[in-house]
DNA sequence: TACAATATAATTGTCGACAATCGACAACAG
DNA sequence: CTGTTGTCGATTGTCGACAATTATATTGTA
């Protein structure tokens, strides 16, 4: 058998829900829908030329990820992010990851510590050179680091889910630039504690913790801008 | 307007999607399915009745409670506990409960003090009487109340989901009678705590979280028993 | 017998149509 | 003019049938 498995393009990964829910997914973050805008079944379907059962089922994927609310019998909505969405967002994540850094101080590996500090290099590195879209990648990936570190599946999960959100914000409120760079010291911290020995899994969290509850404030501070100014 | 606001009685929740995922959550909790078995459409379909549309969307809804997991192509498998999913689970549920006690002791007020003094001494009566299910409700009724208190919407989300799987936890192992009444102390630690004036929320949030994290123990020294003997 | 290929059955995925429900507006009674 | 009731259009909820995929059984061959 030669030539037996070549998808050149198109690949279908699994469902057409799963692939739509993508692709609202993606939409809603972009900016594409407004919150509180209702997503039409009807609309839809004939936009991406499906039927409405899979549409349904992407329905109940975007609510899991807190994208969407659904209210029976009235239709899906885009969820409205409010001030008080972001103030009760933070300090839950905070707990999470600062509980996740606690839990990964006591089995680092030099392995991921070398990981780390070369995620931390790129953050500076694009930092100088003004890249949000790199620095939130690679921000991505330091925290990432440890919460799979941590190795609570449950934690990660959550976690995971909860970070959609913090992106959503952002891309909300084209808050990308504000942010950049302000994040880099606090990161440094924590890896420095980190490398810590013996450890020291209590400082780690506090760290953590305190270094999103900081980011609660900036951000807190810039939506004061922008609702006022 | 006279007579305005008496629902008399049940008027139709909504939707057969909701009361079927109603009816299958408790089934699942009450271990009339065993973790890892499939939920069959077509089974399921002539069992209740119904067509094949509501039952997908139920499935959307029971996977997010975590109660089942969807493999696309392939089924819905009632998820199987494992010991690591307890482990997993009762330090984010503490770490997240104490954040909930921290942000409930800066706001407590007589009349939730009451309450929950009420309820502990619900709680203290059923011990006397062996009545674990009015002690796990009295026992839920405590929890809740600071929860709520705490307002972080979010956070009283999460909490929730997280209390389903414990209840489905506490069901699958049938470990009511070994934890009856072991718990009441630290509940009145937790209540003499959320009385102090001026108000201690890290003190609070401390023997919350600790507290939960003692049940984990004695959960996994009953698994050890449970496995080995 | 062991193993591979194929045929068959069981199960999920998708579709189009019909029924039930909701919101808005019009018609009507007071 | 105000409040209630009835009707209509729009949208979601449900259904039964068909297509696609996966699992199982059967057959053929060494």
């Amino acid at each position: 058998m030669a030539l037996r498995n070549d998808r050149i393009l198109e690949l279908k990964p699994v469902g057409l829900a799963y692939q739509v829910a993508a692709v609202l997914s993606d939409a809603i973050l972009e900016g594409d829908f407004k919150g509180g805008d209702q997503l039409v079944e009807m609309d839809l379907q004939s936009c991406f030329g499906i039927s409405r059962s899979p549409l349904r089922e992407a329905f109940r994927e975007l609510e899991k990820q807190g994208l969407v609310v659904i209210v029976p019998r009235k239709g899906t909505y885009v969820k409205r992010i409010t001030r008080k969405d972001i103030e009760d967002y933070f300090p839950v994540r905070a707990e999470l990851e600062g509980l996740a850094a606690r839990m990964a101080a006591g089995r680092m590996t030099a392995a991921v510590l070398n990981e780390m500090e070369e995620l931390l290099g790129m953050m500076q590195v694009a930092v100088r050179e003004g890249d949000t879209k790199a620095y939130y990648s690679h921000h991505l990936g330091f925290h990432e680091a440890f919460l799979e570190l941590a190795g609570n599946e449950l934690l990660l999960g959550l976690l995971k889910n909860l970070r959609t959100q913090n992106m959503w914000h952002r891309f909300s409120y084209q808050y990308y630039q504000e942010d950049l760079g302000k994040s880099f010291t606090p990161h440094r911290r924590v890896l420095d504690l980190f490398k810590a020995s013996p450890p020291q899994p209590e400082a780690v969290g506090k760290e953590v913790t305190a270094h999103i509850n900081v980011a609660l404030n900036r951000f807190l501070a810039y939506l004061d801008d922008f609702e006022q100014g």
